[in-house]
DNA sequence: AATGAATGAGGGTTCATTCAT
DNA sequence: GATGAATGAACCCTCATTCAT
């Protein structure tokens, strides 16, 4: 079971947050690659510095040392751009891989490795999260692939509560996707309120322990599991 | 005790959505007046019907059948005329006058009640909302007034919960401060998915009794009041 | 019965080479009266001094000794501009207002008195008349508008032609329509190849008067018309 | 005789449509070769498909396979590439070789076949003629290339005028030089109207029969040969 | 107060041409 | 010879803002 994790999984049928449609094929040759990856790079930089609306295409290019044009060899607008800052992220973030719950058959242990996962993900990217945040206010396209991967998670969550709840141990008054849906948006938004007012360094870990000592407090509350 | 409840409060200690610092002295005359309002009419429309961001200085002119010039006696700015938007929509919202809930002791029954109040406010707004919710992660001045009003009420939530809590009517384990920015977090981005991702014409009063019956379930299983 | 003169012509039923749709409404103020038409002349000077390819749009508004984007409070591309300025010279056409060929009966003398004046009208826009030549093989919207004004010349003469025909005055085994279109190519073209290549200056009236004669020798020889 | 016949004519002292001042040396090696002609087709695809103007020297690498950079190595532009094209053609339309009128001394017939001969080379080509007609209202160097070949058709065809008139066979009030301009001219913008404006393939032979004849008989009459 | 034309900085985009591999 | 990425000048277009009337 994970919050509602728009990161830090290994792949589980859950839509990319990187629209494959929106790409196009890469480069052929090393250099190709090497300035399509500056680019990326740079581009990243810029956002997360000034923002999706305030990134100038000029900038990713300078930023990236190599000039106007050669922005489009690779891309063609600012959303391309943007899909392809995400995917690149989402393979990063794929890399350390997720440690599943030893074994547990504890839904709080569960739970709160679940949400520990999910806010130590969301801080190490906490500028790219709330880029995210921002472009799917501005942008519908990014704004419908996000609704999708959420419900995608919503839904996910929705089951394994309403398998609890078929054994016994969940609240069986409880509609299992109405508290799915509600304790994802309470979580994420804790992140998003957490992680994105603040400089990221100034979080400690006890901060961290709080932080999600509390917030699987409210899940098993709220689903009225006892531990 | 409510929600997290951006709109449809008396009087509060809460501090306005539209920064005062952002508005200039009314004008004189009743032309004058009349102008103004209308630009703050258009404005509105215009909002609503492009968002924030498309929308063009120019439109918001002529929607008020006004020139582009006439704009500059009044605003100075998009961020201006938008303030002067969300005090407008402030007072109109205050005039029905908020019920309390008659003398209850009960604390289901005035989270109940609360959280129907809220969850009605933002469906007649709910094209607001969601123009609040884009500006807030475009403009750091909205972001920053929006952030304080909601810390705002989530102090009052908290100091309800404390006291609750003394009373042995709640969780003692719970910490009132976050368990009150968790609820009041989970219960505006509920509102938010329901009320400004689909047309508010198609939303039924069943539709609302659940919601509000659902919400209000979580918010009690988690501090654990009983009913 | 005229030669295939697109221009020096009074209504007659033949579309006007400015295509109205393309034009905008006028402006209201005086001011902006006078801006447009400054546009226009320069357009007009810009478009002869560097062909329509060339021309660039902010070659015109320095020209009017406005800035670029006044050019898009009158018009939204080049193609517009140049709408205009035909609509302008079609005007300006009119005024001489062409004598018709008084009370003549004579088949011959309306023929060459037709050419004349073509030829004259030509001459006057050479300019004009290059530039339209290079914009319809470039513009398929011209070329589509100025095909339509020939054709509606080719109609019209062929039933000159036709009329002389049953009287038996042109040869019985021409084609009306067909001599038409070939005979007004071939006028358009001779105007063509003398005004366009030339400076206009060089040219004499006696140059004019022969070249009149002779082209009129070829539609009454083609027509088998007596003298 | 012929009517002003860009085409289909074998070696007559009339300059090459391809200016060979525009050409340069041939590459020297098999493979050269065969990039150099792969790019001179896939050019006048693109010119054919997009028109001059439109066609990008980047479209004309890809449709001929090869990389942007090759371009460079045959051609140094867009105007000299297209100078290659037609050159090729020419050549082309030379090989199947035009049959002479048999040795005959009948000007209606040899006026006659003269047309027929050029409409349907004119129809063969239909396309490039398009084209050519476009690129010389557009590109000064290919303008008086075509002007120079037209005037060397004008008075070869003038001269065969003068010596009809002076064997009595042609209006003796005509000029030949001015006859041989304009009925050219006619013929060629016949040519265009016909053929550039409809899909070849629509155009029977009996449409060629008839165009033929029409313009065969404007020919005659309009030079008074009596058949 | 109202007008609406004029402004021009600011950003996007294209594509012929070069050049290191 | 061939490659194809890199370049950057050139141009287009928008729209918040000013200002003379």
């Amino acid at each position: 079971m994970s919050s509602s994790g728009e990161n830090g999984e290994v792949d589980d049928g859950i839509p990319s947050m990187a629209n494959q449609s929106l790409l196009r094929d890469l480069p052929t040759t090393a250099r190709g690659l090497r300035t399509r990856s500056a680019l990326i790079a740079a581009a990243r930089t810029v956002f997360e510095r000034d923002g999706f609306l305030d990134a100038r295409l000029a900038d990713i290019s300078a930023e990236a040392q190599c000039s106007a044009g050669t922005f489009y060899t690779y891309f063609s607008s600012k959303d391309e751009i943007f899909a392809a800052v995400l995917a690149v992220a989402q393979e990063e973030m794929l890399h350390p891989g997720m440690a599943h719950v030893a074994g547990a058959d504890n839904p709080v242990a569960i739970i709160d490795a679940s949400n520990r996962a999910y806010f130590e993900s969301y801080r190490r990217n906490a500028k790219l999260m709330a880029l995210l945040e921002q472009v799917s206010h501005v942008d519908p396209q990014f704004r419908e692939l996000r609704q999708k991967r959420t419900d995608a998670f919503v839904q996910r969550n929705a089951r394994s509560i309403e398998s609890l709840q078929k054994r016994g141990l969940v609240d069986p008054a409880m509609d299992p996707l109405f508290a799915s849906r509600a304790l994802s948006s309470m979580t994420s938004r804790l992140a998003y309120g957490y992680f994105c007012n603040v400089d990221s360094a100034e979080i400690t870990e006890d901060d961290m322990d709080l932080l999600t000592r509390n917030t699987t407090r409210i899940w098993t509350n709220a689903l009225r599991i006892e531990s």
